[in-house]
DNA sequence: GTATAAACGGAGTGATGACTTCGAATATAT
DNA sequence: ATATATTCGAAGTCATCACTCCGTTTATAC
């Protein structure tokens, strides 16, 4: 690959990942303008709308297990695994625009991306267990409403656009119904 | 108004109902076709297409909000918080693909959809402090968190597809979140 | 420096969907 | 029953957007 097709690749992606995550009814020109680059370099790259999607999606799931990894490595898994819920509930804005740009774009997401998402997953069910060991986690809580939760509390924050003070109570109050009852 | 007039509008905002509600990306002529009528028709009742969702949005929180009105004259406050609580979660699919549908074609609600969402959280406000008083919930909950956990279970039921086992999980975990400590 | 293979951009193309037009149909008043 | 005012619907218009074509430019091998 040539040198300024790989550095092309690259701008267009970070591009998506921006606009996308702005507002999901964005199009393709509107990724090309900002990257600087013509529309069919674009289509180049990444041959249909759905698969550049795929690509920025896969790359935010991505970075979200590598942190839930780094996390797991703490030796004080209680405040790891609420610091992690914490954080992806904060940066959740973006990643659901991005998302929700994929299932307007008709498709579901592809096997990259649910591959992705599934590496997510683990990471944070290490995460959850590791709490619960530790007491830090009530042990009756299982993974699916355990993920539920963060699914909610993230897309709660974002759609009720929440101030962060607001989106700290909300937490607080999820928090204390998953430590260990008294 | 005519009377087959009145029909028709009536008979339009039922299919708009049913077709938003199960895909936000729906056309304005599938609409027509389901409620059996021409396009024009549409258009001549509802001006635009955000209207048509407007005034089916309305619809839905003003039932919302009657129900919460209904349970407010319930003797034990504590369940008829909840009960709510969880029957707005159930039913929040639908709902939320119109709420979708609504900010996907552009507009954020308008005047008279968000004077039916004032009078549903009024409704839910109702509710909360009198279970608070009845000592079902904790004190130090407010209105602004726990609206934010209504929206979040909601969303996140709703996005994530949960089943109605692990959706009652969820919610057991919330509802221990939102119990007096002991 | 030049050849050439690869990458580039911008002007199309075709499909989709919101909205309009206008002649046909139908409800109500007399 | 008939007049007429209102409503109806099918066939348009127009804009948008994903995606393609092709002549031009540019990076790299020699």
């Amino acid at each position: 690959m040539r040198a300024d097709a790989r550095d092309n690749r690259a701008r267009i992606m970070t591009a998506a990942d921006d606009v996308f995550g702005r507002s999901p009814g964005a199009s393709t020109d509107d990724v090309a303008r900002l990257a600087g680059v013509g529309i069919a370099t674009v289509f180049r790259h990444f041959a249909t709308k759905t698969e550049l999607l795929e690509a920025v999606l896969t790359l935010r799931l991505e970075r979200i297990r590598d942190r839930a990894l780094e996390l797991a490595a703490s030796d004080d898994p209680g405040t790891a695994f609420f610091e992690f819920f914490t954080q992806v509930v904060s940066e959740s804005a973006s990643k659901l625009a991005i998302a929700e740009a994929l299932t307007a774009a008709g498709a579901a997401a592809g096997e990259e991306a649910r591959e992705a998402g599934r590496g997510m997953r683990e990471a944070f069910s290490g995460l959850l267990t590791a709490a619960q060991k530790a007491g830090a986690v009530r042990d009756d809580a299982e993974m699916p409403e355990v993920y539920a939760l963060l699914i909610g509390a993230s897309r709660g924050a974002t759609a009720a656009k929440l101030d962060p003070e607001t989106r700290d109570r909300m937490l607080a109050l999820i928090y204390d119904g998953l430590k260990p009852r008294r």
